[in-house]
DNA sequence: GTCTATAAGGAGATAGAC
DNA sequence: GTCTATCTCCTTATAGAC
């Protein structure tokens, strides 16, 4: 009875684990039901489509990047401690689950479909543009007060973004390790997040 | 009778075109097959597989990146020189075919098959180990020196490859400019590679 | 070499019984 | 709400005629 109880949130469930570890093209949803322990019209009876599932599991992945920018921006800090604080943040973000970054890289940017509507929902609101704004002011006082050189804000954050997520891309192939021990990719994560730091804060030095 | 000549170079020209733009799993050996103009079972006689044919097309479009140290290091150069020529450099093949980075990611680095077979093929051969060996060598002469400061060759390879795919990734996606405008993008790919120059040299500064 | 025909299988989605 | 059965479509690959 257990088993039966919530079959709608445990295909989420399911969907999400194979979603992340197989991609969407990867995925049938005959092998969704049959993990989940049901048969594949009832995917079908909840969602509809395969597309409204990937959806329904997608955008909750995708909601904690939406105010990525207010949380690490802490007015009391100095500009570059809350440069550092954005670098930290994502590292955290993405350390959780070494899945997402390939996830996300794969299921949007590659497709783009799925990229218009990710652009339309998230990246076209309110919340998303303010808090870039406040990014954008802090950058232009930065650089009038003679304290990093020259260099636009979204550029900025096109950099940190880039050497940030190319880490979690290349991570999970070993190319930092020979073996997969966690210590030691634990210990190349926290290089890689201390090297980008030096190369982000030292870079914009005027 | 022309359009029959070379049936076989023909199908890797279309398949070479319709991996680049839809995939691997996103071209049938059936489109590929009437675009070329013949029938989809000649695909199978000349390259006996789907996965046979995308390495035909794939491994030449590969192997121009496996000396990719050698050509940009002149050793004549002082070593930022040389840094900004392999900045240079990439941006040049990537810049050449705006379709190849997406393809590359997507192909290689998300499919563990591929990505295994083009590491036992591509990054264990000599001739790129002996050219990344000279990259370190140059590397740990100029920290010596006193000239940047410390880093690993990998760290600093790895910083700039990221940045440069990055470019590559998001270009095509029309964030840097709302229209398609061939000169804005220009403009935008001319501005990110000088941005990436200056924030590596910068950030390997003493 | 090039063709037609077809095998053999997998996919997502739906109809309708219970 | 959950099931079985099935529809329709598309895929890669092969057999065999010419």
């Amino acid at each position: 009875m257990e088993r039966n109880q919530n079959i709608e949130k445990r295909i989420l469930w399911v969907a999400e684990r194979l979603f992340l570890e197989k991609g969407f093209n990867g995925t049938s949803t005959t092998e969704i039901a049959k993990t989940v322990g049901c048969n594949q019209a009832l995917i079908h009876y909840y969602f509809r489509t395969k597309e409204k599932l990937f959806w329904d599991v997608f955008a909750p992945k995708v909601e904690q990047f939406v105010e990525y920018l207010d949380a690490p921006l802490d007015e009391s800090l100095d500009f570059i401690e809350r440069i550092k604080n954005v670098i930290d943040f994502y590292f955290g973000i993405l350390e959780l689950d070494e899945r997402l970054t390939p996830f996300i890289v794969n299921e949007l940017l590659m497709n783009p479909g799925r990229w218009d509507k990710f652009r339309d929902r998230y990246l076209r609101n309110e919340s998303r543009s303010s808090a870039f704004d406040r990014f954008e002011s802090m950058v232009e006082e930065e650089i009038s007060a003679g304290r990093i050189r020259s260099i636009r804000a979204i550029d900025l954050l096109m950099n940190i973004m880039s050497l940030i997520i190319s880490v979690f891309i290349v991570a999970p192939k070993g190319f930092a390790n020979g073996e997969c021990d966690s210590n030691l990719r634990k210990d190349y994560l926290d290089k890689r997040r201390e090297d980008i730091k030096l190369l982000i804060v030292n870079g914009i030095r005027e």
